[in-house]
DNA sequence: GTTTACCCTATAGAATATATAGGATAAAGA
DNA sequence: TCTTTATCCTATATATTCTATAGGGTAAAC
């Protein structure tokens, strides 16, 4: 299951990604929109901002704008950030690898070869699609 | 993350197709071989036994055995089985299906269009690989 | 200097996943 | 029939993660 922290996250990107302008946008204003606990969002935000997605500004007309352009953010990028792996297990984790426990010999693993077929798949769609492809 | 209920599941699975004959196989066995706790595979042997995957046997030689084939085991009911939606979204599940909350409306949602792909390219993924298909 | 709005850490509450306990039931073989 | 074997079944404990909240700090604008 997608966590509601990438969803609001993804929500959040878009939101911004369909300004007219790259101005500051108030986070209340997007917990609005999207029905979003504004805490909560304000706390993915952060994140996102610390991981060089967004920008801040402090005070009155402040608020988080993007960084990038929304054609320049890679799915495969954010869903790292905010999901974490995008392998089921970590022992076909491109970037958050670690050895099963309770497997002898991952290559004679079934699951192992599977689930390397699944996160391929997923890879696929998400190197595929930016921000700017998924606005609808 | 696929839960270890799946896992341990896919993997009693393919240390029973991996049998030469279909004579029962004791969970104790399993579970000693695949380093699962004999309990939790206990529980999870019943749901593919109740869920038609599965026969069983009581007393002395009895155990558990495939009633299917290998190859007319399809990866999408196994995991749906197992572990649930195979969409990580309730809103772009086929057999789970469930309307957002907070989404007014899912044919405008970035999340839910994104989402459809994944879901898309994993079920053709389980739909084309039988439990004979993943032995290794 | 007052208001606005982001910054930051800690922690509480809820949900889910994982595992354990303890006995009931049925089959096989002596 | 009696004993052993091994599955059947329910309830509950434990751990982990997710989700959200609390409460104040900091910087910018006017």
């Amino acid at each position: 299951m997608l966590s509601k922290k990438t969803k609001y996250g993804l929500k959040a990107l878009t939101y911004l990604a369909s300004q007219k302008d790259n101005k500051p946008v108030q986070i209340v204003e997007i917990a609005k929109n999207e029905n979003i606990s504004q805490k909560f969002l304000e706390s993915i935000l952060l994140s996102l901002r610390k991981t060089g997605f967004l920008g801040s500004k402090k005070g009155k007309g402040g608020g988080y704008y993007l960084i990038k352009k929304p054609n320049e953010i890679i799915m495969t990028d954010v869903m790292r950030i905010l999901e974490g792996p995008i392998a089921m297990v970590p022992c076909v984790s491109l970037n958050f690898y670690e050895k099963c426990a309770d497997c002898p010999d991952e290559v004679s693993c079934s699951v192992h070869f599977l689930m390397l077929k699944v996160r391929d798949s997923a890879l696929e769609v998400y190197r595929s699609n930016t921000l700017a492809d998924i606005l609808v």
